[in-house]
DNA sequence: CCTACCGATCGGTAGG
DNA sequence: CCTACCGATCGGTAGG
């Protein structure tokens, strides 16, 4: 007789992709069972059908969600005329606050997506590459605008993206530091490095 | 009647193991079937029993193989007398090197640990805690030394190691790329950053 | 090393 | 929303 709690902002298919994300994030997306979720959300497993289409469609959720969040604001992003500089500090701020606040979703489209099936996968693939590739074009744009040093761009985006990915480390010790302050120091570190002049 | 083939050097538990390794990066240790493990090897799945105890077994003996590489290596260079910077330069290029030579292994013990049961789960966490604390003394002593900016020594070894682990993905983008070169250009932009002064 | 097999659990459906 | 159930597949064992 339990029944998924939904209000008007949050359907209950909502809920359900909301304690999967979780559950998929603590335990991994083949490890977590329908039983699994449907006893967390409080209702039998063959419920969970009334709501949603199958597991895979799940973690096709998510990911698409997650990456079309990330697709649209590096277009937004691009069609400002700040400098190369800052188009950088606000995408690494983009994805340092998408890692803070909505960390399970970020995380299952991080570590997930292997499990997508094809048409999902490729396009998962495709859109990430695309979205990697304009990366590129700003470290070489910057480059050019002698606003960089002239480092390998493909090594850069690399060495940003995936330090910032590194905020998940920090998400699961709980260290309660102020948000802003590690926005800065992570920035600061990128940008500028380890080493003193 | 297929054997697993096997020399002096590699024992048949060496075989599983590193196939085992392939497998588990490639679809994740909750995906990847015993029956499947034993398709690759060219055995049935019940012949593995007879060299392994379990699957458990398999990436509890790749985790903490790969666990105690790194910490072996951080106690090594600890003991010698270079300066912080250089101590840091080691530590990431054996990072580096760990991450391009043993790829498969290394994106098991990234990835998979949480698969991990305890008591081995925590042990895992208790070793990779140590090692990164001691990382963290590193950086503080160089800033003591003035050798680093002054910066936050939690983010500076977050940023570094995440960074770092970021090249499995030049791993599976296949890239030829000259390992030396990739090796120089990573610690060019973790040590002195993007900027152009 | 294989054949034969076990109990447990999986994602999902039928029907109400 | 639940009960009852399906075929498939899982990790692992017995016995030779």
């Amino acid at each position: 007789m339990a029944r998924i709690i939904s209000t008007k902002n949050t359907s209950k298919k909502d809920v359900i992709i909301k304690k999967a994300a979780f559950l998929f994030t603590k335990k991994g997306f083949a490890s977590t069972s329908m039983r699994q979720l449907a006893d967390h959300i409080g209702v039998e497993a063959s419920s969970l059908y009334n709501h949603i289409g199958s597991k895979n469609e799940l973690l096709q959720t998510i990911c698409f969600k997650v990456a079309n969040d990330f697709t649209t604001q590096l277009h937004q992003i691009a069609e400002t005329d700040l400098s190369f500089t800052q188009k950088w500090e606000q995408i690494i701020r983009f994805h340092i606050s998408m890692m803070l606040n909505h960390y399970e979703e970020v995380f299952v489209a991080n570590h997930e997506w292997k499990q997508l099936e094809d048409p999902f996968l490729s396009n998962f693939l495709h859109q990430r590459k695309l979205y990697e590739s304009r990366l590129v074009e700003w470290i070489n744009a910057g480059i050019q605008k002698k606003e960089f040093r002239n480092i390998d761009p493909h090594v850069a985006v690399l060495t940003i993206l995936s330090a910032v990915r590194g905020l998940e480390f920090w998400h699961r010790h709980k260290k309660n530091i102020n948000t802003k302050k590690l926005e800065s120091a992570m920035l600061d570190h990128l940008l500028f490095g380890l080493i003193k002049k």
